[in-house]
Formats: structure tokens, sequence, C-alpha cells
DNA sequence: CACTACTTTAGAATCATTATAAAGTAGAAA
DNA sequence: TTTCTACTTTATAATGATTCTAAAGTAGTG
């Protein structure tokens, strides 16, 4: 179970000191069943309803961006005028619903292997991602 | 080839009026060998200086989501803060150099196929994209 | 307990994008 | 050609997400 140690230490491990604000966020974000995709502006409004800590704008964004950097969270590329995070950071891919703009992972054995045959000299492949746009 | 009355004529057809705005952004985008990727702010850029005519940047954001929807563009969702285009429309995959942030095409050779086993019912696929992210 | 480096914060600043409303223009009709 | 109207362009203001700033607060070390 999530509980507040694990939360400290999970922290901790990664060099980013355990504050209440980060333990709050920690909760909002992995304290649940399953897995979920959000904006900044999204988990601003949880953590307004969960918490009784003011959290500001301002943390939330590094917090969430520091989490990013110790893949914790993982950015999704879907939207243009927002960025969008996934709490599933395990590689996967996206369906992408058009008609209702909702976004659904996909499993890995969903998709088959991708085969990059392209190399650029230099460059090293951080990551491989599919998007699957659906829609009615 | 790409002359003035071919833009015309493209633009009349799909019921645009062909103004000497649109067609200075036509000639911009697709009076050239290859296709290419582009932010508006690039566009404004090119236009400032290949065009003796002032093109007010409202316009441009109206041409260019104009001829999105027309589909003379595409638009590419890379997680940035920025819209990008591209004049190439064709289904292609993406490599992403995020030390530079430079948006490579990929051949349709250069990716092997992509098996999506995965099926909503009642959904169609429209696309299956993907993007390679590659750094230094 | 004291110190220092890391954090948080409110608010301002920035940047892309969208909205507004007034002036301009293309195309159709007379 | 002239007139008319709907479509366009434009400057500018407004918006909204994100980043910056610099001052106050805090965790962890010694």
């Amino acid at each position: 179970m999530n509980n507040k140690e694990n939360f400290v230490n999970k922290l901790r491990s990664s060099g980013l000191r355990p504050t209440k604000q980060r333990i709050e966020i920690c909760k909002a974000l992995y304290d649940r069943e399953k897995t979920f995709h959000f904006t900044i502006m999204d988990l601003a409004k949880i953590l307004k309803r969960k918490s009784r800590e003011k959290i500001s704008l301002a943390t939330i964004y590094n917090t969430v961006f520091a989490f990013k950097k110790k893949n914790y969270l993982k950015e999704i590329s879907i939207n243009k005028n927002k960025s969008y995070f996934d709490t599933n950071v395990s590689s996967h891919h996206h369906f992408f619903n058009e008609s209702s703009n909702e976004l659904i992972d996909l499993k890995k054995s969903d998709v088959g292997r991708v085969n990059i045959k392209r190399k650029i000299p230099g460059k090293k492949i951080k990551s491989v991602e599919v998007l699957v746009r659906i829609s009615d």
C-alpha cells in the first residue's frame, strides 16, 4: 500500500526532500487503484479539493516537472495548448478518441513490436510512442 | 508546377477566396522542393522575409487553421508549447530530436508495420502515428 | 541549535493563441 | 461598371498556460 512512509522513502531515495507539499501531491497522484492522465490544472483542482494545505501553482509545476525528471510521471504528446501527464510511466501507447477527446492506455501486448529501421548518427532513441487516432 | 494560378484554383476549389495574403502564404508553404515543418512563428518570419506585403499574425493563424481544415496542412502533436504544422499531409512518422527541438520525417519504409491488436467496438482507426524521441 | 542548500510562495512577466470589432475586398448580381 | 453582402484582414486587447523572481520558509547535516 502507498502510505506516507512509502512516499517519504520514494522521494528521499531519489534526492527530493519529502516536503509536505510533495507528499500531498504523491497522495493525490499515486494513492489510487489505477493510473490516470491529468493536466496541471486538473491536479491543482484535485489538490484544492483533497488537501487541507494550500499548495501554490508554482509548486505544483515544480513538483510535476521534478517528478517527470525522476520518471515518476510521463508527459504525453497529445495536445497543443496543455501538457498532459500520465502516472503510468511504463512504456505504452495510446488510443486517442477524436470524437470524445478521450485518451485510452494501450497495454504493451496491444501493439506489436515497432521496428525503427532508420538510425541517426550520434543520436540515441529515448522512446517510441504510438498514437492511434480513432473515431466513431 | 505551383504558380499563382494553381494556388488560386486550389483555394477557390475548396471554397477559400484567393486573397493576396492566402496566395502569399501558399507560395511560402508549397512553392518548394520538399515538404517541411513549421510553427506559426516560423511562418510569420518567412513571410516577413519573403513577402512584400505585411501579413498580420491574426491572418496567419486564420489561414493556417483554414488550411488545416482543408487538409492542406497537418498539425503535429509533439508535447511542446507550440503547434507544429507539416506540409506533408500524408500519413507518416517522425523523429523528434529533443536536444534541438527538431522534427524529422520518417519514410514509410523507415518503420516496420505497426500491428494494433486491440479493437474498440464501434470505433474506426483513423491513423497510426509513431513518434520516436531521440537525443544526443 | 545553527547553518546552508533546497523549497515554497505570491505575484509579475512572458509567450502563444484567441477574440473583437472596425475597415477592406472578392464575387455575384444588377 | 456599380452595388451589395458576406467573407477577410487587421491592430489590438484579452486570455490562459507556463516560467520567472526574489523573498520567506524548511529539511537535513553537523
